[in-house]
DNA sequence: TGCAACAATTGCAAAGATGCAACTCATTGT
DNA sequence: ACAATGAGTTGCATCTTTGCAATTGTTGCA
C-alpha cells in the first residue's frame, strides 16, 4: 500500500474521525449488549477466546483472562452451571482439564457476530456502490495503519 | 447525501468494515483499559455520562444507567468515596442532590479521551493526506447510512 | 394545614469477580 | 519408590453490582 507520510494528522481530521466511528462503535455495541442479557461481561470474553482460540486448558484460559487459577475455576464453575461450556478429560494427562464451548455457548457467540455482519450489511446496502468501493479502500488503509489490534486489548470490551 | 440504494453490501465489504471495527475497538480498548485500574466499568460509564453531560440529579442519572435508584445511591457512595465524583445540594430543591465530577474524576475521563484523540492521530500520520481525505468522507456517509449511535448504546464499551 | 407524591437513602439480600492459602491428585525425575 | 513439581479445586474473605422494601425528608396541592 502506498504510505506516503507526507504529513501529520490535524486536529481537525482526528475529531472527524472520531465522531464518524462512533456509528461503527455503535454496530458493535448493540451486537454485544444482547449477549449481556444472558452472560456478564467477564463471561462473554471467555466465550469470545474458546470462539476464537478452541478448546483450551483451564490454567491457559485463566491466563489469558488475567484470572488467578482459583478465581476463574470457580467462574466456570458457574458458565458450566448456565450450559455455555463444558470441562472435559484432557487427552494428554488426567490432571489437566479442558473448556469447550457448548453448542449454546457458540450459538451465543455466533449469533453476536451474525447479528454484527448483519447490521453492517444493512448499513452498507443503503449506501451507493461507489459510496460503498471508497469506503472499503478507505478502510483497509486504516486497518493497515492501524496495525492488527491484539486478542488481548480487545478482550478488554468483550471484543 | 446521495443514497442511490443500488445494491446490496457484498460479502467482501462486510468483511474489511468488520476488520475496520476491530482496529477501532483496539483504539478504544487499550484507551480505556489503564481506567479500569481505577475504576469498574460501570464506574467509568458513571464518569463518561457526568462528563458529557454534565453534573446531574441523583435519580435521572440513575435512570441514565439503567439502575435502581437504591443501587445507584451505594455505587455512587463508592466513587464519592474514591474521590471521583462528589455529591452537591440542588438549587432547585433540598430533596434533590446533583452529582458532579471531582477533578480527579474529570482527569481521569480526559486522560482516557487524550489518549484515544491521539492514537487516531498517530494512525491517521502513518496515511497519506489523500487517504485521511476519503477516509473522513467515508466515514461521514457510513454514519449517515447508519444513522445516530445513541449515547446509550455506546455507554455498553464505555463511550 | 395536612396529606399525597417525590427524591434519596438505608436495611436486607443474592450473585459475581477476585485473591490468598491450603489441599488433592497426577506426573516427572532421581 | 519417593520427593518435588505441576494442575485444579476448595476454604475463606472481600468488594461490587444489582434489586426489593421500608424509611426519612421535601415539596406541592387541595
Amino acid at each position: 500500500m502506498t504510505t506516503l507520510d507526507d504529513g501529520y494528522a490535524d486536529r481537525n481530521s482526528v475529531e472527524t474521525t472520531l465522531t464518524a466511528s462512533r456509528a461503527l462503535l455503535g454496530v458493535v455495541a448493540r451486537s454485544v449488549s444482547t449477549a449481556l442479557d444472558s452472560v456478564t461481561l467477564p463471561q462473554f470474553r471467555v466465550l469470545i477466546v474458546l470462539s476464537s482460540s478452541g478448546p483450551m486448558r483451564m490454567g491457559l484460559l485463566a491466563e489469558r483472562m488475567h484470572a488467578v487459577a482459583s478465581t476463574f475455576s470457580r467462574s466456570i464453575d458457574r458458565m458450566v452451571h448456565g450450559g455455555w461450556v463444558e470441562r472435559i478429560d484432557s487427552p494428554d494427562s488426567r490432571r489437566e482439564v479442558i473448556i469447550r464451548l457448548t453448542s449454546l455457548g457458540r450459538a451465543l457467540v455466533d449469533e453476536v457476530t451474525e447479528r454484527r455482519r448483519h447490521e453492517i450489511a444493512e448499513i452498507l446496502s443503503r449506501m451507493s456502490q461507489d459510496e460503498r468501493t471508497v469506503l472499503q479502500g478507505a478502510l483497509v488503509s486504516f486497518s493497515e495503519a492501524a496495525g492488527e489490534a491484539s486478542a488481548e486489548e480487545l478482550l478488554v470490551l468483550g471484543l
